[in-house]
This record gives C-alpha cells, structure tokens and sequence, in this order.
DNA sequence: GTGCCGCTTGACAACGCTGTCATGCGGTGG
DNA sequence: CCACCGCATGACAGCGTTGTCAAGCGGCAC
C-alpha cells in the first residue's frame, strides 16, 4: 500500500505540502468553505490545477456519511422510449449537481422486490430513489424504502406520496383534450384502450376520456373500452376486439403509442385505411409515434423534465429542504396524419 | 458524529462484539477468506444476519483502493433499442458480480469529449468502461482512457483494440446472408443505404452486401447505394434518391431498423405496396421492426449477450486476468413480411 | 523434551477525507 | 495596557474497512 504516485492521483496531504499549508486548508477550499484568505485560497488552487488533484470520492463518502448516490429503480419494458427519457432527465439532474445515478431494473410483479430494493439500497448506499411509474404504487416497495429511512420521489403515482417527492403531469385534462379534437373532428364511436392498471396513469387518461364524451353530450359506452397494459401486443388484441363489434368505432385512443401502434396494425391486417376508415391516436409521443404509418397523433409529456425534476427536489430534500407540494407538468396535444 | 444506531447500519464493530471475535475475524468471514475455524464462521455469519450487517462501500473502496464501479459511455440517440440491449446486458454482469453501473451520455462529435470522460472517470473513481459503437474508434476518447490507465471493452469497434476486451459480432457474415436471402428471392438491383462512417459495423455490414452481389454474379452499382447516419429520417431521404432513379431497386437494405423503418414511410408516401413494390429489410430486430407495416425482415444480434460479455471480461481484466482474444457473437435472420 | 510448522486469531496502522476544537493574530473598546 | 472578539489556520481524531505482522496453540519429527 505504499503511495501511489501517478499523475492525477494526488491526494489531500500532496496538495498540501506542495502548497504550504495544511490539510485541512486544503478541503476548506475544495469545499468553497469560508473563512480562507483570498490569497490562501488562490495558491492551494493553483497547486490543485496544477497535480490535478481530484477529491477521493470513497474517502469523502465516508467521513461525511454520504454517498451522493441516487438510485433508479423500474421496470424494464421492451418499448423503452418512456424510461429513455427518464434516465435521461434523471442523469442531467444528477451530473449537473456531481450526484451518480445507479439503475436498477426490476421485473414485475415480483414478490422478491422488496429484498431486492433493500440489497440495491444497502448495498450501494444509495441515499434517494426515483420511482418512475409504475414503481410509485407499489406499497410493498414504498414500505421498504419508509422502513429504510430512504427518501424517495414518485414520477406520476396514483396518488401524490405523503412526505416525499411528487412529480405529476395533467394526464386527465391531456386525455380531455385529445378526446374532445376527436369529437370535433365528428367521431361519436371512439374506442378507448386503457393501460395498466398499476399504473396512474392508467386512470386519469380514463377519466379524462369519459369526461370529454360526457361534456359534449355523448353517451359513455362500456363496450368501446378494453383493457389493454401497455404493450404493443395488448393493444392489438384489444383493437381485435373494437374492431370485431357490429358497429365498430371510428376512432380508437390506445392509452400509450406502443398500444397505438398495435391498433395500427391490426386494422392494416383487416385492410382498413387510416385515417380514412379509422381515426387512431396514442400518449407519450416516442419515437415510434413518428415512424409509424400514417404518423400518430399523440400526447406529448415533459417526461424528461418530469424526471429532471424528481431528481432535482429529492436532492434538495435530501440536503434537509422540507417537502414540497408536487410538481405538475402539462402535456400538448401532437396532431399528426393518424386521425380525420 | 455519534454511531448510528439503526437497524441495518451496524458496522464490523458491532459484529464482532456479539460474535465475541475481533473485527479481523469479521472481515475475513464476510469476504470469505480461508483460515476461519467452521465454528467461528458460523457464529460470525449468525450476528451478521441478525444485525443485518453490510459492509459499508466507501469504507472498503477507501482500503482497498478499488471501487467496483464500471462506467458505460455512449452516445445516446432517439431510437434506443440498441442502447436498452446494452444497458440490460451490462447490468445484469454487474450485478451478478457486485460491481455498479455509471452511465456517461455523450453528444457527438464532441471537442470537450476528452474532458467529459476524464472527469466522468476520475469523479466516480471508475474502475473500467464500456463502449459501445462507435465509441470504441473515437481515438480521442481512447487516448485518455489509456492515459488514465482506465482498461476498456469495445463493442464492435471497426478493429478490435489491441490490449483492451473486444465483443464482436459477425456484421459481414449477417449481411452477406440477408443480401443473399434477396437475391434468391429474385431481386438483383438492391439498394443499400450504408450507416454512420464512424461506426464500425457500417463498413462489414457493406462489405457483406457487396460480397454477396459479387459472389451471385451481380454488377455492383454504386448509384444504388447512399450515406446514411443510422436514424429514421437519413434513411427516409436516402430512400427518396433510389426511388426517384430512372431505374429504382426492387429492394432496399437499411443498414440498421430505423432506417429501413424511414424507407417504409417513403414508400408509403410514394404509394409503393411493401414487399410487392418493393422489398425492405433493416438490421438489429429492435421492437420497431415488429411494430412497422410489414414488420421488418431483419437481422438480429445478441447484443444484450454482447454486453454481457463486454462487462463480464473487463471486469476478469481488472481482476488481473490476462487479455483474452476478441469474443465474436453470431447474428440470425429474422425474415418477416417486408420482404417478397 | 525441543524445535519447527501451519493454522487461527488479534492488535494496529493505513486508506483519504472532514469535523471539532485549539491556537495565533490583529483590531477594538474600555 | 488589558480583555475580548472574530478571522484564519492547523493538529488530531474519527469515519469503517482491509493489509501486515506477530502471537498463541497444537501436532509432529527428531
């Protein structure tokens, strides 16, 4: 264990001898701590540029009792395009405020969950966890993490957590207004594919649904509604169905473009065109969205911010901030040539 | 600074009061080093599962100067099927072996690349990286990973990286095969829209197409075949060229699925009927070529396994194990109905 | 009985950093 | 002149683990 003397690899008592003063010095200006003279400050600097002395993140870890490690834990979905954007909002959040991301996916439903979440959260001393939905429902895992003392934020949960990090986008009113363009453009037979039901999501863009069709007079109709979970092959099935009714829809909403998607090519198979034959229009705005024939109209969510976020106030909470009231996000409504 | 006395925070101290050891008898168990007495072992390993002792990281990072901490740097595009196969591959070798994950998104081309990976190693103290195409033929990138005496894999770089962990997969092999799978088919102009320069399969999933075409007797023709950068809409408007030929091809290769997705929505637009018209095929099997209007005829890769590998030898690498020759994977044909 | 060896165990330093507390110093008010 | 105060700085312990080395012990060969 002798000292090891590459390039970039100096340590706190390096810099300190190099520079004239004493350890501690050194970490009060690392640390932007005050009281250090201006002139102090600027040599140990130098010194610091100048051996490309980079704090030793273990060492730092374990004085302070921090880790400053955030963890991710999700599902795994083939269509990846949600959590793509999660993982991309959480990791600028975290590389902006020198935090690590660690990942963590999980395969639902799963009874060794909560084991699992507690072996990832010891283990790697992980301090917060992002929960992107449906993670945020799932009471067993919330349990753990409240047991554990971990902190956590809940990215679109059912309902908004009580004493953690909230993070919402107004999938009701996105649904509405997705609804009602249908209306307007003359649909009256619009089918609907809901979601998971383990997610939030899954209920409000539902509501959402409902309310449009009863504020512009028509009759809610229980068999344009199937039960879908949010994967391409359900949303097939489902539209199967819609499809097969004696007077079908006109127009069907899968609660998510991947289920869109299967709406797609289910008609294609019956050799119905669209948007001609049938209006279709999906949620999240992905990238498949767009590659589609025709494209989709669809409902575009700050996901990324949304995750952004979550990150960011589960770090101010973390650094002893009180709880906030969540966060709500619109949504914008995307038309594109898969509806008429 | 007083100890912390919750549950699943006792320390080696504490295990090694109630085991009546000392704290060196408590190390050696938990890493399972020889020289234990059975009954010691077994006294210890009682008090650490009542305790719920884990040992605490940063500590052990701190004295053994390792972090167990692999970081992934990529480049992060819209269509992230590739990358999701990565992630899960890399993931799962990390975690079956108690090492951590960190993810380093990249923009390219990037002039700060060098800086961004440096302080993205050193900060996290990363022990090894991986790199996915086409980060491993970034000789910049490769030059301060060396400098750092950082060990890498490559996946699929243009040439394997001599002294570094190479995952390689048979481009050329896959491509002959598709291409042949066309001409057999009784297609002799072909189009072929070839993928980012810098990547490395784009040149042997080309040389597979003109090895093909040569070994059936077919004239190569470079006007049909056009540049593109391995995303939808390059693909769309390389399309757009070899359709409007005064001969356009009776086929068309995309070098990789969401290409070849991008040639689909041209041909729609062009009113083309898929496969009569015309025949596409992509490369990689991502959910998009299932969901597409004629699912995609295709090729598809293990990358996660790919991945896996990569993670799995870098790690045996960091370990101390010699440098073994490239891994190289296989590729399937998955023949769908884009393709007549 | 003596010397040696191998197994088991423990004491203690080291890893690189931050928190606590003490100390020195110049200025200020009485 | 002295007491006091606030800023600047440093000495040192402590964070929880592993590496090193020494010691104790029993068995075995001579």
């Amino acid at each position: 264990m002798a000292r090891d003397t590459r390039p970039g690899k100096a340590t706190i008592f390096d810099v300190a001898e190099q520079a004239g003063v004493s350890i501690k010095t050194v970490s009060r200006v690392v640390n932007d701590e005050p009281n250090v003279r201006q002139h102090t400050r600027a040599k140990v600097l130098e010194v610091v540029n100048r051996l490309r002395y980079r704090p030793n993140a273990a060492a730092r870890s374990l004085s302070r009792k921090r880790s400053w490690v955030l963890g991710l834990v999700y599902e795994s979905p083939d269509e990846f395009s949600y959590m793509k954007d999660v993982l991309d909002g959480a990791l600028s959040a975290c590389e902006e405020r020198d935090y690590s991301l660690l990942l963590r996916p999980l395969t639902l439903p799963g009874s060794e969950l909560p084991e699992q979440v507690e072996r990832f959260v010891t283990q790697a001393q992980v301090e917060g966890v992002i929960l992107p939905a449906p993670m945020g429902d799932l009471s067993d895992l919330l349990r753990v993490l409240r047991r554990m003392e971990v902190p956590f934020a809940a990215i679109t949960p059912k309902a908004p957590v009580a004493g953690q990090v909230n993070v919402l986008c107004e999938d009701e009113a996105a649904s509405f207004s997705l609804t009602e363009f249908l209306i307007q453009r003359g649909h009256r037979a619009i089918g609907f594919i809901k979601g998971d039901p383990g997610h939030g999501a899954t209920d409000k863009r539902f509501a959402g649904y409902r309310r449009a069709l009863v504020e512009h007079g028509i009759r809610y109709a229980e068999r344009f509604v199937r039960q879908g979970y949010f994967d391409f092959d359900s949303g097939k099935a489902a539209a199967a169905e819609l499809l097969a009714l004696p007077e079908p829809p006109t127009a069907i909403i899968g609660s998510n473009d991947d289920m869109a998607a299967g709406v797609l090519l289910e008609a294609r198979q019956r050799s119905l065109a669209i948007p001609t034959d049938l209006s279709v229009a999906g949620f999240d705005d992905t990238p498949l969205a767009s590659r589609l024939w025709p494209p989709l109209t669809t409902i575009r969510q700050p996901i990324r911010e949304m995750a952004r976020t979550a990150a960011l106030r589960l770090m101010e909470r973390l650094n002893g901030k009180p709880t906030q009231p969540p966060a709500s996000f619109g949504c914008e409504l995307v038309i594109r040539e898969s509806t008429a």
